[in-house]
RNA sequence: GGCCCUAUCGUCUAUCGGUUAGGACACAAGCUUUUCAAGCUUGGAAGCGGGGUUCGACUCCCCGUAGGGUCACCA
């Protein structure tokens, strides 16, 4: 038999990761064995269920790719005609009642629905936990409508896992408890018995629940954040499930192909977002070099600017290629953008800033070597044809020189000169990058500074 | 508090009675022909406690302890 699975996130708050990992287990397992995948929107609570909630939990999916069966999606507040049926159909047989109340609180009924407790022992098999039995007597007759019209949501989810044909029921360890009020249901209204498979929290690095106070918890964040949809799916895929071997990187279609409910861990995991970084980095390095720069190009002009010519965005792109960045996130590229101050030193008319100190070279405190290293460095810098003024030769005819005198007291004054900056990518590369001009301009205004 | 679930390096985890308890992230050190990053190499790092069962327990059972979940006219 084809299993039929659902997610059912309630509307009341963006898709939170755990909830994009419980949909992710079910669609591995819907799509494993050529099943189907629902997604049930459960919006019984009309106060707290918002249109935008709901749009932003279709995109998430959308996003990470997530995609439900054809007529697999599916409200439950356009549903009332059904859960009306069977909530008459209850009452009709006993298993439910209608009972006078005391309101409580604004908003509470007079007149609620409630559930005839036989107050049994419910016993069932869960498949990551084994047995679990509950004595349901403590939960007395509670309430499973607000009339015939309006059910809660421990009816509404027994109704429609019913009338949907779910096969597998698989969400999070925080509905456990739930479990035997929902059966107690189920029998009540003499629907067929899914599996459950309750799998366990994602929790924060406390291992408290994972909430807002604790960063970011929506999918729709990590997308800002400029995280690959494969690294998220593939991160939340391994946080309380493996496959037993020692392979961590999957992709979506390869997950589909090693997943398994029986290899589901049963204790809490923290969300460790150092982790999910070192597998976006991994998917990064499987991405085609359009799609690098593309990022890298948005990362650039969000943090320098929009009015960047193309020679400047392709020598900082270079830099950022250099430095490691193009397998970062976009956040992580315009972090090390801002940190490594690029646009300080590589823009058209930018002059590097620095004091005269900077230059000197560890314990070296001889100014007249230090403009004798610069001045020798010039004039073979410009022995070299401008059109062939590269990475390599520039490199390669100012190697000896700097071996012969230690390579720091050239090479520093010089990678000070271009840069301003006690950290930046190499002499070689920025002198490429500057270009002859500029090159032998900056080595020219570091001997001023010195003689000043 | 009642009920339920859980428990291996800091973190994610392997082990389904016999292993030098393995891997990954993170961390540290060293190397990489100037700094930073990257890269490479190496290293430190774990079975919650106490009882059983067994020739032998991380592994099975019990009791503690700790953490989490749940006890709505929310989902």
């Amino acid at each position: 038999m084809k299993p039929i699975v659902r997610i059912a996130p309630s509307p009341t708050g963006n898709l939170h990761v755990g909830t994009a990992r419980t949909a992710l287990f079910n669609f591995l397992f819907a799509k494993k064995h050529g099943g189907t995948f629902i997604v049930r929107i459960e919006d019984t609570d009309r106060e707290r269920s918002t249109k935008e909630y709901e749009e932003n939990i279709k995109e998430s999916f959308n996003w990470l790719g997530l995609s439900y069966n054809e007529g697999g999606y599916h409200r439950q507040s356009e549903r009332s005609d059904i859960y009306k049926k069977y909530i008459e159909k209850m009452i009709e047989n006993g298993s439910a009642f209608v009972s006078k109340e005391e309101p409580k609180n604004e908003g509470e009924r007079a007149e609620v629905i409630r559930f005839k407790n036989p107050n049994k022992k419910i016993i069932f098999e869960d498949i990551v936990r084994g047995t679990v039995s509950f004595d349901t007597t403590e939960l007395g007759d509670f309430v499973i409508a607000r009339s015939p019209e309006e059910p809660l949501y421990h009816l509404a989810v027994v109704i429609d896992d019913h009338e949907m044909n779910i096969t597998h029921v698989i969400r999070g360890e925080d509905h456990i408890s739930n479990t035997p009020r929902q059966i107690l249901i189920q029998e009540g209204i003499g629907a067929k018995k899914p599996l459950y498979a309750h799998i366990p929290m994602i929790l924060a690095p406390d291992r408290s629940k994972l909430s807002k106070r604790h960063g970011a918890v929506s999918v729709i964040e990590y997308k800002e954040k400029g995280y690959l949809p494969e690294a998220l799916i593939n991160y939340l895929a391994l946080l309380g499930w493996n496959p037993g071997t020692e392979k961590e990187i999957f992709t979506t279609e390869e997950l589909v192909e090693e997943f398994s409910l029986e290899k589901i861990q049963k204790g809490g995991a923290i969300f460790d977002e150092e982790k999910l970084k070192w597998i976006n980095s991994e998917h990064k390095k499987k991405l085609s070099t359009d799609s690098l720069n593309k990022d890298m190009k948005t990362a650039i002009r969000e943090v320098i600017g929009d009015n960047l010519n193309k020679m400047e965005i392709a020598r900082i792109m270079n830099l950022l290629e250099i430095s490691g960045g193009q397998y970062s996130t976009i956040s992580q590229q315009k972090e090390l953008i801002e940190k490594e101050g690029w646009k300080d030193y590589m823009l058209d008319n930018s002059k590097p800033r620095y004091s005269k100190e900077l230059l000197y070279w560890k314990e070296e405190k001889d100014l007249e070597s230090i403009i004798r290293h610069l001045e020798k460095a010039r004039d073979i810098l410009s022995e070299i044809d401008e059109k062939k003024f590269s990475n390599e030769n520039v490199k390669q005819s100012i190697w000896d020189y700097s071996g012969e005198v230690g390579r720091g007291f050239v090479l520093w004054p010089l990678r000070v000169a271009f840069s301003g900056k006690e950290k930046s990518p190499d002499p070689f590369v920025l002198a490429s990058l500057l270009g002859k001009k500029e090159t032998l301009d900056r080595i020219d205004s570091a001997i001023k500074i010195l003689n000043s």
